[in-house]
DNA sequence: TGATGCATGTAATCCGTTACATGATTCA
DNA sequence: TGAATCATGTAACGGATTACATGCATCA
């Protein structure tokens, strides 16, 4: 075991409790988005199967109109589950672009696909950056221990990187920031 | 379509022939290692579909001892399928990271643990831009396309990035460097 | 003599995404 | 009125990894 959708899903619960679709939303908005996905197809699956092994407890809420929220919480076994799963060396970081194909077989395109998909990339960079500083400014008291903080500073610190990278490269860019900017 | 193994192996047979063996080295080895992986259990049948579909020639090498080499050499129809997986608007970077998670759940874990996490990331990284730097001396003849040039320097650019904030994170690794290079 | 590199392939299996199915509430 | 959000789940499908199968050559 190490880094699958059961090992995210105890993590999470390791510091709240919380259904499945709030899950969800943590692994899109929250910190972990970064560097990690999940969908509802592996996330739902999960859960159950966990909560039949004994690593979860479930509790539902009841709500007029929605189905039940199923509320999650994790067990000593899951704890233990998860620390299991953490002892494990963790595997190299995966990176996959499709952008640094593209710009490494640029000779095949024309200039505005180039472009395109740099000012893409830009953009991608930029609502990272964003989401980043959002997080440490808006929930300042969320993000505080050392964890968030060194995942924030890291992150931070390489989307700087690349935007720097992109910006020093392609001058237009920095026009369109200040239009952007506007 | 867009990024599956068959349009990387196509975006490499476009710069040069070469076997399914030889296009695992590549891709293990040469600018791609950075953004893309691939297994045997990929490419080998996707070079198969593809001779297939026309889009590749085979020419098989006889050699003593071993199997015959077979050499994969791209078409039109393969350039032009190329053209039109490169069309696709890139998707969006994806970046794992069973280390930043490991970090953002530290308080589950000892000293040490984390310690070995971040020297082992550290390794990683001092690694992949040990390649991008040999890469750009060693065979500059070969690299000197803006292509090449564009993704080894985003590359060096995030490497160095993350490896300056492990070190200004962590001082004892700067030890660890001197040590290293003694 | 044993590991590593060269060389090709297949099959089982895993893991995950996408699409489907359902349905009320709220906001523009 | 239509889109988005809240809310849970299943099933089909795809794509890739892993392990298996084979076998000679070379180097330490």
């Amino acid at each position: 075991m190490a880094m699958n959708t059961r090992t995210l899903c105890l993590g999470i619960l390791s510091l709240k409790e919380a259904s499945g679709y709030e899950l969800k939303k943590e692994i899109e908005e929250g910190m972990f988005r970064h560097f990690i996905d999940a969908s509802f197809g592996s996330i739902y699956p999960a859960l159950t199967q966990m909560s039949a092994e004994g690593l979860l407890t479930v509790r539902a809420e009841e709500q007029s109109g929605r189905p039940d929220k199923k509320v999650y919480a994790i067990t000593e076994a899951g704890r233990a589950a998860l620390a299991k799963g953490l002892a494990v060396i963790p595997a190299r970081d995966k990176y996959k672009s499709e952008f640094l194909f593209e710009m490494l077989l640029q000779h095949l395109l024309n200039k505005e696909q180039v472009d395109l998909a740099i000012s893409k990339q830009h953009a991608d960079l930029t609502e990272d950056l964003g989401a980043i500083m959002e997080a440490r400014a808006h929930k300042g008291g969320e993000c505080n221990d050392p964890g968030s903080r060194f995942v924030m500073g890291y992150g931070e610190c390489v989307v700087r990187a690349a935007l720097g990278f992109l910006e020093a490269q392609c001058p237009w860019l920095r026009k369109n920031k200040i239009k952007a900017a506007e």
